[in-house]
DNA sequence: TCTATAATCAAATTTAGATTTGATTATATT
DNA sequence: AATATAATCAAATCTAAATTTGATTATAGA
């Protein structure tokens, strides 16, 4: 009979981002329920209407930040470019999709340990992070293949570049000396030049 | 007259060490005394006999973590081996540093957030990180400025190089298929290759 | 041996904050 | 317009810890 969704006063993907802002401001423990429900001007028991607790909340924002940027990489690693030109671009479009978000990057990153414990979470987490990673060392396993890269320890080679991937969320400033774009030319640059490029 | 510190039954230094595990696997705010204390096989009310609270211990820890890698650093950093050289040792010290103490690595990277809105804690943070980070500018532009190394962003490749190191604390386990040294030394070869070397 | 103080503990105190509960208000469908 | 349900709120519950308190125990130095 009747009923539906009142129009959705307020999103979840709303409360999902002010959730990741809270979460990466102050860290998933000492971020509050209030803290997160004030950003959307609601209260703190209104959100346990949209999503049943904190923990889950923190759920959400791995999966979408994840999930976000593993389809954004995917789409450059599919294609038929070269490995020099490949990896340059998903390095683009990493460091895009991380700042364009960066509140939930920085929750994936540096709160995602807070769930490590939680089983079920964990795995899907690791999963999802495995995915991500598995492009990056397909390009650079081709791209050594082809000879296009000179051959280097791959494993250290995607964790370093992962590390430096993700340090940006930590000192990127919009308002700082480069673009977005300009980071991640920079960025390109070091790794494509240790592989010989 | 009579009296004397009781032959320190538990010495801060471990102390320190048990909250810097205990903050790395759990994260400052989760963590508690309670857990920090059983690491020592005390009770969470004696430890305020040794630390007047849980944040001045995450205090002590962020400065033996930053000051010994540091003073390593700068060792490091005031020979007068040639940049390339130069770069690959300190390369090797910092990981060593960071993996020997692990925890209070982690710690340091990972925590020391908790405490950005302590504006004493965080003017001194600031300017310890600012440290290290100025040992490694001077290095590499001294050898830009010798033409050891090919000119490059300095202030981002800086930033690269701290986002890989830091990282390592990270994915690092002791059983790994290689030693640190060999982690060291495939990292510094990376960054080296990228400037030339 | 004696005594002051360090080191420790168990138990009490406090507080912050997640979650629940029981209304109240708004609106989509009939 | 009528009504079922969604969305919200204010206030109550509950709980986990940080910190405090008031002993108790051990020991260095006299």
């Amino acid at each position: 009979m009747p009923r539906r969704p009142a129009e959705q006063t307020v999103h979840p993907e709303a409360i999902l981002r002010a959730a990741a802002s809270v979460f990466h401001r102050r860290g998933f423990h000492s971020a509050t329920m209030a803290e997160i429900a004030a950003e959307v001007h609601l209260t703190a028991g209104s959100l346990y209407h949209h999503f049943p607790s904190k923990e889950d909340l923190l759920v959400a924002v791995l999966d979408a930040g994840l999930t976000e940027i593993t389809q954004d990489v995917r789409a450059v690693a599919e294609t038929e470019l070269p490995p020099p030109q490949k990896l340059r671009e998903i390095v683009h479009v990493h460091i895009r999709s991380e700042l364009d978000n960066v509140h939930i990057a920085g929750a994936v990153i540096f709160e995602g340990r807070a769930l490590l414990d939680v089983p079920g979470v964990r795995d899907q987490y690791i999963r999802q992070r495995d995915e991500l990673e598995q492009l990056y060392r397909g390009v650079v396993e081709d791209g050594i293949a082809s000879k296009d890269f000179s051959a280097v320890d791959v494993g250290i080679f995607i964790k370093t570049l992962f590390g430096a991937l993700n340090w940006v969320s930590v000192w990127y400033r919009p308002a700082g000396r480069l673009s977005r774009d300009e980071i991640a030319d920079e960025i390109a640059g070091i790794f494509l030049r240790s592989l010989g490029c």
